[in-house]
DNA sequence: TATAACTTGCACATTGCTGTGCAAGTTATA
DNA sequence: TATAACTTGCACAGCAATGTGCAAGTTATA
């Protein structure tokens, strides 16, 4: 026989597409049901439940993964968004929002209630600072409502496109339809008539289907 | 000794309240926990655990009374709604819902997740509806947007309106304020611009501080 | 193709919550 | 004030989910 070496092979490729696949399935479980098992999970990964806990710590690791991932997705593109139009600049930011549906609305299941809260909140800090400096702006210029406070408007524009979210999940809707609905509801929380909100749309074709960046 | 007779008491009057304050703590732990449990609801409700089950069959029959009881107190309210002008009803519907904060969030809590989605969808039908048929006469009278499907339109005013509860609590708004905040944002989603709906507003007695009924 | 990486299924201990029984108190009220 | 109504605390069984160990498979890859 030859020396019983001690060999360490890499990790194999389908199991970090394994791991990926459970991220997935965890998002698009999480967004519907946030107490879901780690069997649900599993189940929707087409994985064992014992093969879960090969690749995550327990539950708390997976829900910690998913949100840190779905987070660090939306800042990514947030990053991106700029325009020097107050309101364009607040329909991109929606925009970006529906392009990333299951996450958000994953993160939006969690920023609320339970344990992890603060670490949501946090997440979710730069996107909210950034709408609340947009808002800002737009104020300054006239183009948003002056009447509410802007880390309260942030706060309604964020509810308002989360509850689009959910309706077009729920209802199915098509890409391009939640797509403008969701720039829509910004604009008409920003303070805008719902014909000076169509008509912004119109004229900048920046915010059709298949806005800016990939 | 005379006859052993078995006496049949009457319900203790102190029993008849605690019931009562089980479910308003029901309702108020529930509208920011919808996973709270007994133990917590008990500890609400200055109560043991144990002596919560001699009311209540276990904690679905708990959440059960808790969702009929909210959804019934809006019902009352909503059914004594009524405008000539389609916005200012739609405004007193907001006004409404805002008059019964906790319940409301309560039922918002569980009309989308759980068990009882279909109880509560059904509890909430007599507002939906309402509110459908109001924005429907809105659209007819030209007073609220033509470009999104009433049914739509009806569910983000209705998100949006929880959103605002949502931070009117976590802010501990004012009543004053909270007040006028949800009325804005209903306006707002229904196709105003926030410089109509503040005029709205200001034309309108009735959609100042004390609202109609009590 | 040999072998380590990975998955699977099962068993098992643990935890947290539910719901019930019972004995010993406390409190409203006939 | 006697007594039934009610509350309390404790013990206990049941259940669902978590997390771990292990033996036996399957699959990628060196």
């Amino acid at each position: 026989m030859t020396a019983p070496a001690i060999i360490d092979r890499p990790q194999r490729r389908d199991a970090a597409e394994n791991r990926e696949i459970i991220l997935s399935a965890a998002a698009a479980v999480l967004s519907i049901n946030p107490d879901a098992s780690v069997d649900d999970i599993a189940a929707a990964a087409s994985l064992s439940r014992r093969a879960v806990y090969g690749h995550f710590s327990g539950r708390d690791a997976i829900v910690e993964q998913t949100l840190t991932r779905g987070a660090s997705r939306i800042a990514t593109s947030v990053a991106s968004v700029e325009h020097e139009d107050a309101l364009v600049e607040l329909a991109l930011l929606g925009a970006t929002l529906w392009a990333e549906v299951n996450h958000a609305r994953a993160l939006a299941n969690f920023a609320l209630r339970g344990p992890h809260r603060r670490q949501v909140a946090a997440a979710l800090a730069p996107l909210r600072s950034r709408l609340e400096e947009t808002i800002a702006r737009g104020v300054r210029d006239n183009d948003i409502r002056s009447d509410i406070a802007p880390k309260t408007l942030a706060r309604l524009i964020e509810g308002g496109a989360l509850a689009v979210l959910d309706e077009a999940t729920r209802a199915r809707m098509s890409l391009q339809r939640g797509h403008r609905l969701v720039i829509l509801s910004a604009l008409s929380t920003a303070g805008m008539s719902w014909r000076g909100a169509e008509k912004l749309i119109d004229t900048h074709p920046i915010l059709h289907v298949s806005m800016g960046a990939k």
